[in-house]
DNA sequence: ATATTATTTTAACAAATATTAAAATATTTT
DNA sequence: AAAATATTTTAATATTTGTTAAAATAATAT
């Protein structure tokens, strides 16, 4: 039998970071800069299907940024956003799997 | 490149069960489960670290329950909750893996 | 039947988050 | 310097969640 035992802060740190890409749009753009290295944030924009607002698209970005998911870097006017650590991603992986999704 | 693309509807039902689960108490409620086959709240309640009320707990269950990724069963008095699927526990290993936790 | 135990439900309130639209900033182009 | 483009910020409101405490339900024991 595993014995996990995380801290409680520790507990709080992991529902922060999955609190914060608990949403369809977040977890889209996750999905989409998964396929390149980073991405400006109006081609995210373009490639999202789920209707959003360039405004709240800033929004979520930048609160994905503020808890690390996200790093940016500014070229010119543009905008490029990537993900910090691509081990998140396989929190999709993990949800395929459940019989939940 | 993997492309993987969940269609809308797919990122809601991910993002709702992320949601549910993005609680200090509701990961460590998973944490405790994850080690039993089920157990009566009020065991649960006992084992629980972080400081909780029972009335709040029956709501994180039940919320669990609703959406389910805890089934519940009634033996007498007691109500037994355990884990639907097992898969979900795999969340710890993806976020212990990430940096950012 | 009454009391006790285990859990849930309700309702009211507080706090956090999401959404929208408009204005602001910053960079580049003309 | 003014216009255009890309993105962010602000602020106001709407919506969702979290929390608390009290009352309600359900099963068992007396």
């Amino acid at each position: 039998m595993i014995k996990r035992k995380l801290s409680a802060n520790k507990l709080k740190k992991v529902a922060n970071i999955l609190k914060t890409i608990s949403h369809p749009v977040k977890l889209e753009i996750l999905e989409i800069l998964e396929q390149y290295i980073k991405l400006d944030v109006s081609t995210i924009l373009e490639k999202l299907k789920i209707k959003c607002e360039i405004s709240m698209l800033s929004h979520h970005l930048s609160k994905m940024k503020d808890n690390g998911i996200l790093i940016s870097d500014k070229k010119g006017k543009q905008v490029f956003y990537s993900i910090a650590d691509r081990n998140i991603l396989k929190i999709f992986e993990c949800m395929e799997n459940c019989k939940l999704v």
